[in-house]
DNA sequence: GCATAATACTTGATCTATCAAGTATCTATC
DNA sequence: GATAGATACTTGATAGATCAAGTATTATGC
């Protein structure tokens, strides 16, 4: 058998993106878990709640909120199925714009979100305890600054 | 129609979470992408090349590639099968425990790694391009602070 | 005001991802 | 050295994600 030995090593850059997106994969898998667990809510659909409880009148346009998710149209019509069905969220005609529609939070919705809220805040706290104030801080702004 | 308003403010360390979890999906996404227009490549295949080039002898057994992928036997098993058929990686026997089997990085696979290591480096700085040296610093220690 | 383009959304097909259950092999206990 | 349990892996079923194509409505250019 023949030897062939591949050295490469990959740079600091490339080191820490696959450190970060290991590390945020299992934060928010536990998160979608205990979420799951005690609310039946995945993390998206958390997520979906969280950003219509925020928006005016509690609704938004279904592309904005696709942006806003960063999915496309089809994958909010997916997800937007069952929370339709399970009465998370209602659909509206829009009066103003014919091809879109609205996606409302429902009465329950808000209700499951509040209480899953108190979770999700307690997770994260959790998720992020070895880190100190100034730390999540930091956190927080180097997250900014790679999103911009 | 009754108006029913939902006041809920998550936490800080809740924002932080929500924001870091899109911040990376999107860098991420970014690089899924990239590698996969010019090598064909996704990112949990890259990721499954870079593991096996830096393993001893270029092989792990399937059950710690599971662990060091964060995912399960199954999920493994389904996702070597097609770079299994494309040559990318080999099975072999374990001659210790027949019970397991190993997966070989094989020369082609490491050579179309070696090319796919360089995009992804290119591209890891360029979505990192924003943040300094200290910062790059900064964002590594606090990834290792969440991992641990 | 009619044709073309753009927007918002849905749907069918396809491709992943995951869980539960099953098989094969190895280890440990009596 | 037989039996029970643990380990490594595969596979069937199912749910989730994504792309391309399709429909309906609105906006734009001539």
């Amino acid at each position: 058998m023949q030897i062939y030995k591949v050295v490469v090593t990959v740079n600091t850059q490339a080191q820490t993106v696959l450190a970060l997106s290991r590390a945020v994969g299992e934060l928010t898998g536990r998160i979608d878990n205990g979420l799951g667990a005690v609310h039946g809510l995945g993390l998206a659909e958390f997520v979906v709640l969280h950003l219509l409880a925020e928006a005016p009148g509690q609704s938004m346009r279904r592309i904005d909120l696709a942006g806003a998710l960063g999915r496309t149209a089809s994958g909010v019509t997916r997800m937007l199925m069952p929370m339709e069905k399970t009465g998370l969220v209602l659909k509206q005609r829009n009066p103003r714009d014919a091809r879109s529609s609205l996606v409302k939070l429902s009465r329950g919705g808000g209700r499951i979100y509040a209480e899953a809220a108190v979770s999700f805040d307690e997770m994260s706290s959790r998720q992020l305890q070895r880190l100190n104030k100034e730390q999540v801080s930091d956190l927080q702004k180097l997250t900014q600054i790679l999103a911009s």
